[in-house]
DNA sequence: TATGATATTATTGTAATCAATTTTTACAAC
DNA sequence: GTTGTAAAAATTGATTACAATAATATCATA
């Protein structure tokens, strides 16, 4: 179910964030986008609800999921947790073939020009789940990608419009660390580049304007999701 | 969909160890069972195969999920990870109403009487997930909760018959070093405790008997999985 | 003009039916 | 007694049509 193509179609536009939370995922736009059934469509998002990507309404359909403050917060958690667990795991089986794999990817990074930002993206995200895998974990590897995307619908939902998400040499720092074996100095990168993105989202209690209701009663918890980008 | 009565079924018949890796579920059959329509049953499987609980074979049907040695190592790594991460939070954030279910739910476990031996199975997984809940993360008690289910499963599948799963004071013990604020402890105790349940189970790399040719093929990662408990 | 009720439209949910695949059973051959 | 083949039965998967619900549009009214 993960490796069918409308899943990975949808997936990969919620890490480019082109799709906005609070979307509607109507069954028969979907099933016409990607020129498939109903049926089809229906299971895919049965099973992204399962994942928590997407929510859904009795008779309403399904949304892209909109993460309260937070939630955003406890992904954010949740991404310290699991991600200094996985970089102290991947400098304890350092290898040969995880060497080169780190090394390729921040590689690829400084030579992305940045002008297709929805690559950029993705190379972006791709970096913290590459350190998932090569922790070999293959549990903490579902995790891993499941909380990318959360993070992905986060920002995309609470981000301050044309920050960018984080600084261009936090991941080679990073990797320079775990190369060196400096595991302190890695879990301690990680925690600050984690913290840096969280830092940029707009996560604070900002009295919301009095005539906005929709922020006012998302403060408290409410999301609308009606339907279209609210 | 996780409220459902039937996931709600399967999930506790799973964690109370009713259930072996392997059995086939069958459509008609649980439709029979919880007097509901194939549609509904068609649904929770799909949803059940998303959370990893069960694996979806083209044309055979679900099957309850069967880890892999490796996998089911991969699961108390993680647990490890997590579980330590919840308590030292559960620790910072300790309040009475967090004080009162610890104790209620130590109460609990001591009185009983270890007759009814579903029932104590399914205490002793909610000590894990109460800890969870209480360090107030919902991502992490989603993780967690996921986790115990598939501890539940690796337990049955690789477990020497006849053990107990863990020993009867190492939720007491771990209560009391969360209640009297011993971080450095708790986390000690409650490793030692994951260690512990591990350890109970049949991972090593024993060679398997040369006839049983369903345990070798196991040992190489191929389940069979074909119908029935196997 | 704004509000409330009603009818229409569109979308989701469910049931029934049919097709495809697999598993079982039966039987023949070595 | 085991292996191989073929038919039969059972189970899953897909298509269709229909029912239920919600969203929209229309119209009346204050």
């Amino acid at each position: 179910m993960d490796d069918d193509p409308v899943v990975q179609g949808i997936l990969k536009a919620i890490s480019q964030k082109r799709l906005k939370p609070g979307t509607k995922l109507g069954e028969d736009a979907l099933a016409q986008v990607f020129a498939t059934t109903r049926i089809h469509i229906r299971q895919v998002l049965a099973h992204l609800a399962s994942r928590h990507i997407v929510t859904h309404f009795p008779n309403r359909g399904a949304f892209l999921y909109r993460p309260t403050v937070q939630e955003a917060r406890d992904i954010f958690a949740a991404r310290r947790v699991l991600e200094t667990a996985t970089v102290s795991t991947v400098i304890d089986r350092l290898d040969d073939a995880a060497r080169a794999r780190l090394r390729q990817h921040i590689g690829r990074e400084t030579a992305d020009d940045r002008n297709d930002r929805w690559a950029s993206l993705a190379l972006t995200a791709d970096f913290h789940i590459m350190i998932a895998e090569l922790a070999g974990n293959t549990v903490l590897f579902d995790f891993a990608k499941e909380l990318m995307l959360r993070t992905s619908i986060a920002i995309a939902t609470f981000e301050v419009p044309g920050s960018p998400d984080c600084s261009p040499d936090a991941h080679p720092v990073i990797a320079d660390l775990i190369l060196a074996g400096d595991k302190a100095g890695a879990l301690a990168a990680m925690e600050r580049h984690l913290d840096e993105i969280e830092q940029r989202l707009n996560l604070g209690v900002t009295a919301p304007d009095p005539d906005d209701i929709v922020a006012i009663f998302q403060d408290i918890g409410i999301a609308p999701a009606k339907r279209g980008a609210v």
